[in-house]
DNA sequence: GTTGTTTATGATTGCGCTATCACAGCCGCA
DNA sequence: TGCGGCTGTGATAGCGCAATCATAAACAAC
């Protein structure tokens, strides 16, 4: 009804009143607090019905309670990965009755410094990060500072702290193998990001599994953005050791790449062979569809929140732990396979 | 150093008897009050920088003033279109020193109400929310709640508040203009989750369109899910006013027909014509590359929140205001122009 | 030289909640 | 009959901060 009106929230001390009862029997009974009588909590829970009472959260966190909430700090929301990350690490919260902070860092060591800061001080009980630079200054003071922090994907290198994370190199293997299978020798790396610890990653695990495979020849090209993609294959169709595959270590080099070789009328698959590290649903509409190693975003958001609560609330004393989630091939046209859709039975 | 020392953290009394002066000096220095006298100023930074003291957010909600913080929800943060508006109100709110705690509803009402009514008691000094069912009940308390809050994207039906959203209407009648410049007459719209008031609107603007043509047998299917589009397909293509152009009136709606198409061997742009309403960056790397009437997302966000941050601060005296942000329609070849690439001259 | 205004500071109080202590019944068992 | 243990309840204090009031010095104005 009263629109404008300030209407000032009813405290505990007004439902004590209402009750007829003393404001430490209110709190108890909210509390679940077990030395309460039958009689007593159902006249407190009227009151608190009838005067339509909410707990100020401010105050009970004065008290030092808990904050039941987190913080999550990722590069961009907007980014596929991430957000369905958050969306994960949203719900895992939401089942266990915590709420969370979102802050973007933009990939800026600064920000993220000042977004963790602020989270610190809000305070939140513990903070779910994706370091934008793993050796950043001044992870080292918040990894010893009693908000506990778990880093997602990429772990800090600089100081411990829990971290979940994929196995990018094993992944990498698996992408640059299965181009092997193909019957391709000269298979050629490219990425963005590239001062990334998991994209370092993923390009060692390009030259592991090339070496492995007796193959000497790496090529490994950096893609500085967008732009770059269609000088750098330019140069790489010209030069003697073309390329027969392509390894996108991530997925803006993915697209990046897919873009030129389109505006170059160069066939994926036919052409040349690609797979890419991470993967997309829109990859099954892209013609030919992209084969690529697909990271478990979800999972990724899930198992990193459940260990973030579970250090909150101590169940989990032990040090450091590190956690590295499979990931697995998925394999479509654009490596050569399955292509020729029309042409066969079907 | 100390790792797992208590090491309570310093306090503003701490503050002010390391810097010998009272309390009062030291709110003052760190709100930035007029009367404080340089030199006690310096001091008291000086004794802050060496206790690293930290405001406790807690206390000074407390103390009645504002919370510095926003809530977001949305229905789904790894939906393209839902992350792009989170990025821009994380954005928007960062540069107003606000953070934002986000939720995300999975366009479940009982879920969305539980989140508001968590953050309103958090409490957080405004909202921003995208409601699931425009004509769910709860909406009708929250909207007269003292906590400001601004729909994006779906307007209350049921109560009023600020909004923003797209120009649905006329979004729509943008895309089958296009299709009738292409001499189309047969126009059949598909729609997706048709309870939500921007699709309605975007039917009734397809609607409009036709007749105001002259135009009359409007076909409209509503697809249900990912697998009914195959269904429908079949089913339209088989009749006998077999439609020669697609409106989709959402994104999920869009990849479904495309992926059917696809299924079915039906060429777009050639055999059949579409455009679809939300336009989505990996479009381009369709083929055809996909015609859509492309949504301002990130305007979405930015002038909801700041629309948001004014009415906390009270800046924004005026009853509710409803925003409306335009649309365009980005031209690519899923509708049939610019086809035959690599055929013209280029 | 008295009054008034501006500048600079501190003491106190209270925001809404929970921890702590205190206390009153009530049971059982010696 | 009494003592210790349980059960239920309330008074009080204090979490860390800022609003309020009080104060005092410095200067201006008459």
């Amino acid at each position: 009804m009263s629109h404008s009106s300030p209407n000032k929230r009813a405290t505990l001390q007004d439902v004590a009143r209402a009750a007829g009862v003393g404001p430490m029997t209110v709190s108890r009974t909210i509390n679940g607090h077990p030395y309460v009588a039958e009689e007593t909590a159902r006249k407190v829970q009227e009151a608190i019905r009838l005067l339509d009472y909410r707990p100020n959260h401010a105050a009970r966190m004065l008290t030092g309670k808990l904050s039941r909430s987190i913080g999550l700090i990722v590069p961009d929301i907007s980014d596929t990965f991430f957000s369905v990350v958050s969306h994960a690490v949203q719900e895992a919260a939401r089942e266990n009755g915590y709420l969370v902070w979102l802050a973007a860092s933009d990939e800026d060591s600064s920000i993220e410094a000042a977004q963790v800061e602020m989270m610190m001080h809000h305070p939140v009980d513990g903070i779910l990060l994706v370091p934008s630079d793993s050796r950043a200054k001044y992870l080292k003071a918040i990894a010893t500072a009693p908000t506990p922090i778990v880093t997602i994907d990429r772990p800090m290198e600089i100081a411990t702290s829990d971290s979940v994370g994929v196995e990018n190199r094993s992944g990498a293997r698996l992408a640059i193998d299965h181009l092997i299978g193909h019957g391709h020798r000269k298979i050629a790396c490219v990425a963005a990001n590239s001062h990334l610890l998991t994209i370092k990653e993923r390009i060692s695990g390009y030259r592991e599994a090339m070496q492995r495979a007796g193959m000497e020849g790496t090529q490994e090209f950096i893609l500085p953005g967008r732009s770059a993609a269609r000088r750098i294959l330019t140069e790489m169709f010209a030069s003697p050791n073309r390329p027969e595959a392509l390894f996108t270590a991530n997925n803006a080099s993915t697209i990046w790449v897919i873009e030129a070789l389109r505006e170059m009328n160069i066939r994926m698959g036919k052409d040349i062979a690609l797979v890419g590290f991470d993967d997309v649903d829109f990859f099954t509409l892209i013609t030919p569809s992209v084969t690529a190693v697909r990271q478990p975003a979800s999972e990724l958001g899930s198992v990193s929140t459940r260990l973030l609560l579970q250090r909150i609330k101590g169940e989990f004393k032990t040090s450091s732990v590190r956690t590295v989630l499979p990931v697995t091939l998925t394999v479509r046209e654009s490596c050569g396979c399955n292509l020729k859709r029309g042409n066969t039975g079907e």
